[in-house]
DNA sequence: GTCTATACCTTGATAGAC
DNA sequence: GTCTATCAAGGTATAGAC
């Protein structure tokens, strides 16, 4: 038992269950792959997640914890336009340099089918938070005069969101550079003041 | 037997195959599902298939040789540019009215490291072929005065076509009008003069 | 070309000992 | 908390009759 949160191995679980997830999919993924990986047993695993779905769903609030925290926390709300995106966009450098994941969103999104309804609620309210803070930071930066765009920030972030989603995947298909590319053209097209 | 083309049975395996794909993914969806909604057995869709994998592989190649005899037909290399592009565009709108499928590249992608190498190697050619078409049309719209944007036009492809395969999985969870917002974004981007 | 029957494997999940 | 043992279900694939 471990007070302050979760157990070393529930944690561990977790951590392997999200980077499995992001690399083979959800149905790509089994309680083998954690068990021999982590050097435990498939029993084990069902006693920390009874079922997949409850692996699933703990996985998805895990991120959506880590998003809403750096979001909300008052050092970061304060910080530059510049400064958050650029944050946020390293998240998704970081997947790619991580084993070529894909963002968690568009893992789940073409499994989406497949999923039970209660993934599907979770990943929805996740996504959901995401596109809202991401059209207000845009919002906030082009009445600030730090960025510049045609159209709506909604639309303008719709846009930034769906070209990281998707160029996460086709980076490993026709190489990382694939990504840095659309990296290169979303600053550009945001034409950043500073 | 068919003289010209496939028996309709066979036709009909590569169509809802492909659907399945695009709808449940590679690893969701499986022999049963066509079984049952062809009203054939198990051991018929082998019959015409022998592997899971050589279904995926027809799929893929019949994508990929309705794009290049599209993109290469002398009727259609001559249309304007606008056109083509509009072409595209309802490509992918079509799939969203389809039962929200997600693009087959972006449906493989996320399945990418669970797949044969045999895969692999066809969605890398198909993605490959449709992103130097794009960037092909884009750098000649904008020297012909079509189009206008910033940077180089292959980041740009890169960017459209990340956007496009991202907002078509995205909509699953958001709803229709993230893609449509997407598209309204990129035609806004693309300054067309008509 | 399609069927029945079946082999074999992987998967998610449970029971009960330690 | 972790193990062994086991299960039922579902997956791909094959053999052979029709």
């Amino acid at each position: 038992m471990c007070v302050a949160g979760k157990s070393s191995t529930k944690r561990k679980i977790l951590e392997l269950g999200e980077s499995l997830l992001q690399r083979l999919g959800y149905n790509g993924f089994s309680y083998h792959h954690i068990a021999q990986e982590l050097g435990i047993k498939n029993a084990a695993i069902h006693y920390h997640f009874p079922t997949k779905e409850a692996l699933g769903i703990e996985i998805v609030q895990r991120t959506r914890t880590r998003f809403t925290k750096w979001v909300n926390h008052p050092e970061n709300r304060v910080k530059p336009v510049r400064q958050q995106f650029d944050w946020f966009i390293n998240s998704y450098s970081y997947n790619l340099k991580s084993q070529h994941r894909v963002c968690l969103i568009g893992s789940l999104a073409t499994d989406y089918y497949t999923l039970p309804p209660s993934m599907q609620s979770v990943i929805n309210e996740l996504t959901d938070e995401i596109q809202k803070w991401m059209a207000r930071l845009l919002d906030h930066g082009r009445q600030s005069g730090v960025v510049d765009f045609q159209g709506s920030s909604q639309d303008k972030a719709v846009c930034i969101l769906s070209s990281l989603t998707g160029s996460l995947q086709l980076a490993r298909l026709l190489g990382d550079d694939f990504f840095y590319r659309n990296i290169k053209q979303i600053y550009l097209d945001l034409n950043f003041t500073y």
